[in-house]
DNA sequence: ACCTGAACACCGTTCAAGT
DNA sequence: ACCTGAACACCGTTCAAGT
């Protein structure tokens, strides 16, 4: 969003909107490390100073883009059973995650109710009600379902880097042979005859582990 | 650890193992973003160029105190049933992330195999093999309960924080009770009649019911 | 070998000033 | 109202210099 914006943008351009869009892009493409005034200044033709017009701070401009990009999420169209539909709304959940993972390093997000979270939340509890659980239970497993999620989405950037670089994987394969046979006897084994399983797997197994916990 | 040191410490007094606990110091006390070269150099009555002689850059150190914080995972006793010392490993590896939440932000220590991790690892996989699960399940299981505690974990702070503070938590009330009825009728119940549920209550909800899927 | 001082490029942010 | 320039305190890091 507005790239090959070079020197002196008009009066009048910036707008909160565009400063948000603005740090979305600089996050997906480069990270939330890359994202300084300077930097989202220079993209949008402008002087740090002028974000301070529309925003009270740097870390206002960040918890705006975060909620942004929390409001990207869809909701699947309906399933033929709760339990599917579950599993798709989780799966866009973990989605979402795993395409902005800038998400995960975002706490003020998760310190206020938003409505992206609001919108998700009612979701799975209309689906856990009907499949029979009670208040406590459907909390409890809401709640456990996300954090899987989120868990899975967290260390999904690096182990997905494995297994896209051979030399890599190769590496880590490396150190797991070199544990001591003795104290690590699985360890050791599994470096020999990994199964294949990718991180998006690994998160469907725990996924349908936990669907299976309340039935169908 | 070494608290209380102000102006010039003496020659020699410094090392790599004196750093890493004084930066691990910092992270419990005042956070990861505390953590800065001039105030850990501050704290070892030094200036901070002279960390360099022990470590590359500031990336080092946050790596080696990563590291030497993981290696303080203390191995549960054995327990009356595999499915028990599960519960126990998961739960001492949750406590040790809700005790140190700078592990989670620390994306280099999930990027090799380390030590602390192997033994964690392969405990693990010794309870699920016993328990009679193929090789490919006992991988999947295992990464689904370590995601468990992690997702659990990265919450842990905020949300608890609701917990420990009526007011702030009457405010989360509040906007939930200001959601509208109809498109958020679940919410909407749940703030007037919220289940007493603490963020350890909930891990040990997602895990127990985990636990279940594998028996006993 | 171990530590320091000066210097540099960069960061977020203030303040007063321009249009 | 909207944007800028100069300035400030801080950050990680270089380099040459001291002991």
């Amino acid at each position: 969003v507005t790239t090959g914006q070079r020197r002196r943008a008009p009066r009048g351009t910036l707008s909160a909107e565009v400063i948000v869009a603005a740090a979305i892009a600089v996050i997906d493409t480069d990270g939330l490390d890359a994202l300084t005034t300077g930097r989202l200044a220079d993209d949008l033709g402008v002087r740090p100073m002028a974000l301070y017009t529309y925003f009270r701070d740097k870390d206002a401009i960040v918890r705006a883009a975060g909620l942004a990009l929390l409001d990207r999420f869809a909701m699947p169209e309906d399933r033929e059973s709760d339990v599917e539909m579950l599993r798709e709304i989780i799966r866009a959940y973990f989605q979402l995650l795993v395409d902005h993972p800038a998400l995960l390093k975002l706490d003020a997000l998760i310190e206020d109710i938003n409505p992206a979270e609001a919108r998700i939340s009612e979701a799975i509890y209309g689906c856990l009600e009907r499949l029979g659980l009670d208040h406590r239970s459907a909390v409890g497993f809401k709640a456990t379902l996300l954090r899987l999620a989120m868990g899975s989405a967290l260390v999904y950037p690096s182990r997905q880097a494995w297994d896209d670089n051979p030399a890599h994987w190769d590496r880590i394969r490396r150190q797991m042979a070199a544990l001591d046979p003795d104290t690590h006897a699985t360890m050791h084994e599994l470096s020999q005859d990994y199964p294949a399983f990718s991180q998006r797997e690994v998160f469907e197994f725990g996924l349908d582990t936990l669907l299976r916990a309340v039935g169908d």
